[in-house]
DNA sequence: TGCAATCTACAACTATGTTATAACAGTGTC
DNA sequence: GACACTGTTATAACATAGTTGTAGATTGCA
């Protein structure tokens, strides 16, 4: 999470995510952090070149909450179940770090993008999700390519997720209920027998299904 | 879209829909928008509350561009070819209207939160898509409860769109390969045979194996 | 016409991100 | 030790944001 930087440097990371996560990302003002943090506005600029700097580190440790969450997961026998825990998993850690993800997804800060450097931190977590993927593949219980298969089930946990947080939902029921249902749909759909096999002419075109 | 009002007020949403789509939502603030009106301020709060009340307006427009644009689509033989090209102009439209759409679901104006009112446009357009797919559990393509396959298959487009949205490509290639590949998972563990039995959570790792 | 309500424009208020400005602390060189 | 150089600090200022007063103009109605 923290950079190379000095205690200031740390007590403003810290104050920046304790405002996030106790306010919302709309509490994230210079003057506050910099209040919070004890310095002036200043010791903010100097460090991270302006605010957007300071949420480009928000953003990681976002991204490296998720990536601990799913990387403490045990390893079971069942690559499915290893795959569902972790996508069950997901789930919570968006929701436990809901602001925090709002920062990485939501566009919860108006104008930020995040840094290259961090956008392959968030390739990094999406890596994490492809080697699961890939167990299954090996156990035979998805077909299709790693890479794809992760983004698909990415995409449908992201969807899902942010439908929650932003509080959709027409039926009004269990949102785990909901979130499980989705993965059933996603699993029966990867499998070899009945699922399809992934996209017919793009698939076998990059020789993905060997 | 526009609610009752005089020419002015028709003038503000009209400013405000423009500089929208034209500069991205950073560029909606009150007094853009009244000095293209050709307004004042005053105009935006006497009609519209404020800032929030114009933001709110703009959210019923998207919905409104996403029902019309799933609306006008023909109706063919074939419930699930309907069906693919709904998720296929869900796309199409979310993309067109990006800045509408990152208004709606995206967050990208601060503070806002949709009225209860405009959370009912939001429903109705969700009820377009359960229509879908009923009509795709009628011909047999589908088994389980519609509201709920409605969910997860809205859940899963939005979260493909929303990737696509802020560029998050991990192998960089064509997104709607990408989007298509995701409809084939979908349907095919929506599909009776090789389906999840959506509506029960009932499906675990013992039965997945082919 | 008279009255009350509403709308309008202008300015002011608070808060935002950012940028000067000037004082201070450290670091190496002569 | 004196000097220039570099970076940090705090204070203050700047531009812009949403919003709110205030007083004049307009409108609707009796």
């Amino acid at each position: 999470m923290a950079r190379r930087t000095d205690d200031t440097g740390a007590a403003i990371l810290r104050a920046a995510s304790d405002l996030l996560a106790a306010e919302g990302p709309g509490a994230l003002s210079v003057r506050r952090i910099a209040a919070a943090a004890g310095c002036s506005t200043m010791g903010l600029y100097s460090r991270f070149g302006g605010k957007d700097g300071v949420v480009d580190e928000l953003f990681a440790e976002g991204f490296e909450h998720l990536c601990a969450a799913m990387q403490g997961l045990p390893t079971s026998a069942s690559a499915l179940d290893d795959f569902r825990a972790c996508a069950l998993q997901y789930r919570r850690t968006a929701l436990d770090f809901s602001t925090h993800y709002m920062v990485m997804f939501g566009g919860a800060v108006p104008g930020f993008e995040p840094s290259p450097e961090n956008h392959l931190v968030a390739k990094e977590s999406f890596e994490l999700l492809v080697a699961r993927v890939q167990r299954c593949i090996d156990d035979g219980d998805f077909v299709g390519d790693p890479s794809r298969i992760a983004e698909i089930v990415w995409g449908a946990m992201h969807g899902m997720v942010m439908l929650e947080l932003i509080g959709i939902d027409p039926r009004g029921d269990d949102p785990v209920t909901r979130y499980e249902a989705m993965l059933d749909v996603l699993i029966a759909g990867l499998r070899p027998g009945g699922g399809a096999p992934t996209p017919a002419p793009a698939l076998t075109a990059e020789g993905t299904r060997a």
